[in-house]
RNA sequence: GCCCGCUUGGCGGAAUUGGUAGACGCAAGGGACUUAAAAUCCCUGGGCUUAGGCCAUGCCGGUUCAAGUCCGGCAGCGGGCACCA
């Protein structure tokens, strides 16, 4: 359904008049700027910057809505509030529109920073625009060259092969989300792999820290900790090498279950281990399996879920303690390069992806360890066992005997519990059958291989160096070049930085537009003045995300940042952000000022103390019989039936889906700012959902959320009576209205205070309605109540105002103050006023509710109990009951116990 | 595949962190005002029920005087997985 936009006419409130007038006076006023004051208390909220991708649309302008509450909120309260916006400027989208629209990408890209920022700043949203920050402008990567010099010097940058997603018609690189079903978006071709030689970053250098620091970040959501810690994924377990007939060599294996070492029936090695390249090389039919699997994606969920399949090399493996066991050795499109040695080996009696494996390349299972209370395994509670099993498995038995003729039944469920286990082979100290932790038996193992000089205790880590290479033209060139005499890397003298990209680039033709160049990427050597080609990759844009809140505490310094600055207002007190982010961006962040404070800068390590993740913004789709997506407007309602405007065919409602563009369900920012003004869209989006919760915007929420503005503004320009003057003094007495009131004001700004701090913004304003209902209830008429009106509507402006500041400024100016609301402070309660004086409990029988009673606050447990046993419908409830016991939680509810 | 999150009326959500489930709002129904509409104001509202009650926070179990909240199991939906940002 269209809007029906309010026309001035329509409104009491203009908010059209009145929005623009008090960003103007802000604006003169100098409201939002901050300037650095180390006698104050400072306070740095921080939205995520935006990519410059076109429009806002209202799920940006949540994000930064929700900091604009907390950096006006924190400025009430006294702070030093720096608040600063930026654009996150370099991009794949860029590229893409400059191929699509033939615009450069740096016009594409300034031209919607122009409206977009035009957009914010109609929101009304506190931002220190003199901070602004484009990190597409050279001003801002010239200092990320830099730094990047400086991590080479410290050892921290370095150069290695890496795969990527080949397009193998265009040429070029694709970025994972480039990559559909296998094959690239834009030419169909099936992706290969390829290996390039790139820049990483060495963030492994600091895993262990990064993993430890997590416990300290407590401002931060557990979730995101925990994403962090499965991202750096530490796993404690062993090293094993096998020794491989008819080779010198031995293959290294990583294990976090070398208690299942007696288990295991193959060795598998990732298609990009040294070893299976060595062997493709002279096996054709490997090569070409090895192929097949490079012609997979490179991502994670693409590797794990694709079908797992393996070629044997005909090598054999010696297991350590079985000489006389050979294992297979495979090639398997499962195992990671990236991750451990690149080689495992299967146990697959206990890990599910093994016996899949095995079952379909028929490789024996022995299972080594049986679920057991921690009682010894007799041959009779194995014979149970094994009925137990041999049940189990009936509808689908496959039969195993083990290496002493037991028989042993393990269908296709492998198992994994290790939480109670006995183990099946002897070791040392370790005889058959015993019952003993998993733990245990992984140190028995441990420790012998280690006697053998087969292996040892060993940690490895998810976490990988960071790629920063990319073969792209709109993100900052790294600044190094290789001499083409002697192939030597060096790097660009910090005298020549920036490192400019060249405007005069063609990126229709295939392949990076950097490298096509003609002129650009020729250079002669500092050193040695001898020719050289510059290095033609680019930064990763995460690279410019990483520091760029260290760049806002001194924006126009000659350096990337000012020290003393940075000091005095890192970290970002409250960073807000998309769940998207958990990992890699927030990740990146915290290893780059560490990486900073290594290569001869000075911040603080954590460089975001409080983290809130809000939710999407979702809407309404609808999608006509083929499937195809439909704007709202396309759609109408005829008989109860959802169908087309144009032809009347049948519309069907999809889900609520995160708003984009190609789903039709984007609502623009302008439709609710024209129609209904900046502040009621802040309050919708304020008020309707935790913040960190999904929104689902409607057009009825809108609509609401006007009809309270009004409301408002008539409650302050209409009281029930006239207001006493600014300045009257408090009445000696105070009527029971009147005096109820004062206590709703009181406990209002307690509460919203609290809900504000700790961002349960959607509940302030519900608790800020509920004061305007008290407010509309008071007739003004009794002793003092024009006074407590007046009290209380000057109350409840302060405390709408970090919500909706255009109208609060409005209303302030219409009560009388000559002042402006950004320049007030917080309203103060009395907490003696913001008691209740009675207080009604519940009062139980049995646990459900019988009755109700009310008491003076504080009222002692004999009191409450007596009340309670006297309350009829109690008395009722307990007829022919004896009373047993009687719970009093002192303001809350009384339990009676009866029977 | 692995990891994470969510699930409360017709709807968005509250619930002082174990203590009166449904605050506040949206949508709805009824009424007032109006020639009429819009706007505004007032009232009603989880379900079943004859009084009394009974049943209700995705499902099944448990702990407790007391469970939306804690524990165990299950289901459904959503998100992330290293070159989107």
């Amino acid at each position: 359904m269209p809007l029906s936009p309010v026309t001035p006419e329509m409104s009491r409130y203009n908010f059209r008049e009145t929005e623009a007038k008090w960003q103007k006076i802000w604006a003169e006023r100098g409201c939002d700027r901050t300037s650095d004051d180390p006698a104050r208390e400072k306070y740095y909220v921080l939205e995520m910057f935006p990519y410059p991708s076109g429009r806002l649309h209202i799920g940006h302008a949540r994000n930064y809505a929700i900091g604009d509450v907390l950096a006006r909120y924190k400025r009430a309260k006294g702070f030093n509030v720096l608040h600063p916006m930026g654009w996150d400027a370099f991009g794949l989208p860029a590229e893409n529109a400059a191929i699509q629209n033939n615009v450069h990408p740096a016009d594409w890209t300034y031209e919607n920073i122009r409206v977009m920022r035009g957009q914010l700043q109609l929101l009304g949203l506190s931002y220190d625009w003199d901070r602004e920050i484009a990190t597409c402008d050279p001003d801002y990567y010239r200092h990320e060259q830099k730094m990047f010099l400086d991590f080479v010097r410290a050892g921290l940058a370095y150069r290695k092969e890496s795969w990527v997603n080949w397009d193998p018609v265009d040429n070029t690189v694709l970025a994972n989300e480039q990559v559909i079903d296998g094959k690239g978006w834009r030419t169909g071709a099936t992706v290969e792999r390829r290996k390039l030689t790139q820049w990483f970053l060495k963030i492994t250098e600091y895993t262990d820290e990064l993993q430890e620091a997590l416990n300290g970040l407590d401002r931060w959501p557990d979730r995101v900790r925990l994403m962090q810690e499965n991202w750096i994924g530490r796993s404690v377990g062993a090293r094993v090498s096998f020794d491989i007939e008819g080779r010198d060599e031995p293959l290294e294996v990583f294990t976090t279950r070398p208690d299942t070492l007696f288990g295991a029936s193959f060795l598998a090695v990732s298609p990009d281990h040294p070893l299976a390249e060595e062997l493709a090389a002279r096996n054709d039919a490997l090569a070409a399996f090895v192929d097949e699997c490079r012609r997979m994606g490179t991502s994670e969920e693409v590797i794990e879920t694709a079908e797992k399949r393996g070629m044997d090399t005909g090598l054999r493996a010696r297991h350590p303690f079985m000489p006389d066991v050979a294992l297979p050795v495979h090639v398997a499109n499962f195992v990671l390069m990236e991750y451990g040695s690149g080689a495992i080996f299967g146990c697959p009696a206990h890990d599910q992806r093994d016996l899949d494996f095995a079952r379909k390349y028929d490789l024996p299972v022995t299972s080594v360890l049986w679920p057991t209370d921690a009682e010894m395994l007799t041959d009779e509670r194995a014979a149970a066992l094994d009925d137990a099993l041999r049940a189990q498995f009936d509808a689908d038995p496959v039969q195993e005997v083990d290496g002493r003729g037991r028989l042993m039944h393990v269908g296709r469920t492998a198992y994994v519990d290790t939480s109670r286990a006995s183990y099946r082979y002897d070791l040392g100290t370790l005889s058959d059958g015993q019952a003993l932790s998993v733990d245990a038996a992984k140190d028995v193992v441990v420790k012998a291989l280690e006697q053998q000089g087969q292996g040892e205790a060993a940690i490895r880590y998810r976490l990988r160096d960071w790629g920063v290479s990319r073969q792209r033209y709109w993100g900052c060139p790294i600044p190094v070049m290789y001499r083409v005499d002697d192939g030597a890397m060096v790097p660009v003298p910090e005298s020549d930085l920036p490192v400019e990209l060249p405007k005069d680039v063609d990126l229709t033709k295939p392949g990076n537009p950097l490298e096509n160049h003609p002129t650009w990427k020729h250079t002669t050597c500092p050193e040695t003045g001898k020719p050289a080609i510059r290095e033609t990759d680019t930064f990763d844009t995460f690279f410019e995300s990483s520091w760029y809140f260290l760049r806002f505490c001194s924006p126009q310094s000659a350096d990337a940042f000012d020290a003393q600055a940075a000091d005095y207002w890192m970290p970002v007190d409250q960073y807000i952000g998309g769940i998207e982010h958990a990992v890699l961006h927030l990740l990146y962040s915290r290893f780059f000022t560490r990486a900073l404070n290594q290569s001869g800068h000075s911040v603080a390590p954590e460089p975001f103390a409080g983290l809130m993740t809000q939710g999407m913004v979702v809407h309404e789709t609808y999608r006509d019989a083929d499937g195809n997506w439909l704007f709202p407007e396309e759609v109408t309602t005829i008989d109860g039936k959802l169908v087309t405007l144009k032809d009347g065919s049948p519309v069907t409602k999809g889900r609520l889906e995160k708003m984009s563009k190609s789903k039709k369900n984007v609502v623009g920012l302008e439709t609710v700012v024209d129609g209904f003004g900046a502040d009621t869209g802040r309050l919708v989006l304020m008020s309707d959902s935790p913040p960190e919760r999904d929104l689902e915007w409607s057009d009825a929420g809108l609509e609401g959320a006007w009809r309270y503005v009004n409301r408002l503004w008539r409650l302050v320009t209409e009281p029930a009576v006239p207001l006493p003057p600014i300045d009257a003094a408090a009445p000696n007495n105070l009527s029971p209205a009147a005096a109820e009131l004062r206590r709703e004001v009181h406990k209002t700004i307690l509460a919203v205070g609290q809900d504000f701090e700790s961002f349960r913004i959607n509940r302030a304003i519900a608790r800020l309605r509920e004061l305007t209902n008290v407010i509309a209830a008071t007739s003004g008429r009794g002793d003092g109540e024009a006074w407590a009106l007046r009290e209380a509507l000057e109350a409840l402006t302060l405390m709408i105002g970090p919500v909706m500041p255009h109208f609060a400024e409005e209303a302030w100016s219409a009560l009388g103050n000559n002042n402006l609301v950004t320049e007030t402070d917080w309203p103060v309660a009395d907490p003696a006023l913001a008691v209740d004086e009675q207080i009604t409990m519940g009062v139980q029988v049995n646990g459900k509710l019988r009755g109700t009673v009310t008491l003076p606050k504080d009222a002692d447990k004999t009191t409450a109990e007596g009340a309670a046993l006297a309350e009829p419908n109690v008395i009722r409830a307990l007829d022919g009951k004896t009373v047993r016991k009687v719970i009093v939680v002192p303001n809350r509810i009384v339990n009676v116990v009866a029977a």
